[in-house]
DNA sequence: TAGATTGTTAATCGATTAACAATC
DNA sequence: TAGATTGTTAATCGATTAACAATC
């Protein structure tokens, strides 16, 4: 029985619904309605329903939606319900930034090592997390659960780890390397940050507005 | 005269392009057309065209698109011909690794300034840029030309400094912490990097694939 | 029971793909 | 000129919004 695919539109709203989840039940709220939900987070009410629905009925008509119940489901969909291990390769500001991050923790994203090429860095801890040699990640992942690995080093190297990882048996890369991996393995989930790309959207979008600025002045 | 608005769609994968078509210039290549490229990039040759014609027309019949020139007319599109300052508010881990991006610098975004309000950091230097304590905001924008604001610190400070930021006459920021900005002014444009939500959507995906694999077993 | 609100179907809107005449 | 490939219109596909019957 194949079961119907989620469009990735979907699935990248469902992270935000859980921290508006989590927020409401922080505040001590019970229950909400997909309207009232709806005026908090500026969607449509239609679109909750709709995007909810995708996973199952979670409402009740004429009652709302119970939020403790909605946001564990919510996590549950999102897999936040298991322990993810995480192992950084490239353990240069921003892989010490991730490994920093205690926030991954509390949503079960737990950093078990960090990998660098630099002898500088070797034995040097983060947060508890022992920096080891890129040589020793065989062993490490022979005796450790992987199952994410994060790629912040440079690009030139990023393909070639990212398919020495994936034959390690890693389920999934998160990489901010500014390349488009090309995997042996097509069950690996690969998902990009690509951080270039973003300042990019944003200095498109600073001169959008400066030329709107312009035709209004003359306009005027 | 209203420019007709283009869609975040589309700006979405003008980087994209960018980045394409800068390995061509760099690989020494000098056309290509629509259809080479979407063998390149897994896309359409359609959506190629129709994504660039929304800009005007870059290219020529029976020849495709001149390599360099369409590149630095992406570039002029996403606003790259021109300098952009940056200023990080927070220089923890993530703003100390946003700093040392040498990247950035080349796409003509220069971080010239660190704030943050740990008195140990005062006057601390990463890569030649100097960390300031957060009141000294006020004075460093009237004396220097900021356009863009990086938030990295924590999220229950971040409104109330991006409302700062806004009247200080920022144009732009870039948001690291896990909120929805509410910001006073609707012209100043925000971008989003929401790391743990883009997690969250690799542990869906991941959790997919388990549940798939689990279901071509029992089929088995 | 009456009011509220969901789950779901139908209508609309927008984005992607296909097709092809224009033109280099 | 003939072949190649764009720019652009038309067709399709998918996502969002609206509407409403089902039901708590």
């Amino acid at each position: 029985m194949q079961e119907k695919e989620i469009s990735q539109a979907v699935i990248r709203r469902m992270p935000r619904y859980y921290r508006y989840l989590g927020e409401l039940l922080d505040a001590g709220v019970e229950r909400i309605s997909s309207n009232d939900l709806s005026l908090r987070m500026n969607v449509t009410a239609s679109q909750i329903r709709q995007d909810l629905n995708n996973f199952g009925g979670f409402g009740q008509q004429g009652y709302g939606y119970n939020v403790k119940y909605l946001y564990e489901e919510i996590g549950k969909i999102l897999g936040l319900n298991q322990q993810h291990n995480i192992i950084v390769i490239g353990a240069g500001n921003l892989g010490q930034a991730l490994a920093n991050y205690v926030k991954f923790e509390k949503l079960g994203f737990m950093i078990i090592g960090l990998f660098d090429v630099n002898p500088a860095l070797d034995g040097v801890t983060v947060r508890g997390i022992k920096i080891r040699m890129l040589d020793e990640l065989e062993d490490f992942c022979r005796e450790n659960k992987v199952d994410i690995a994060a790629l912040t080093m440079p690009k030139e190297k990023a393909d070639a780890i990212a398919n020495r990882l994936v034959g390690l048996g890693i389920h999934a890369i998160w990489n901010f390397a500014h390349v488009d991996l090309e995997l042996i393995n097509k069950d690996v989930v690969v998902e990009n940050v690509h951080l270039s790309d973003s300042l990019m959207q944003l200095s498109y979008n600073i001169v959008k507005n400066q030329r709107a600025k312009e035709n209004s002045r003359q306009t005027d």
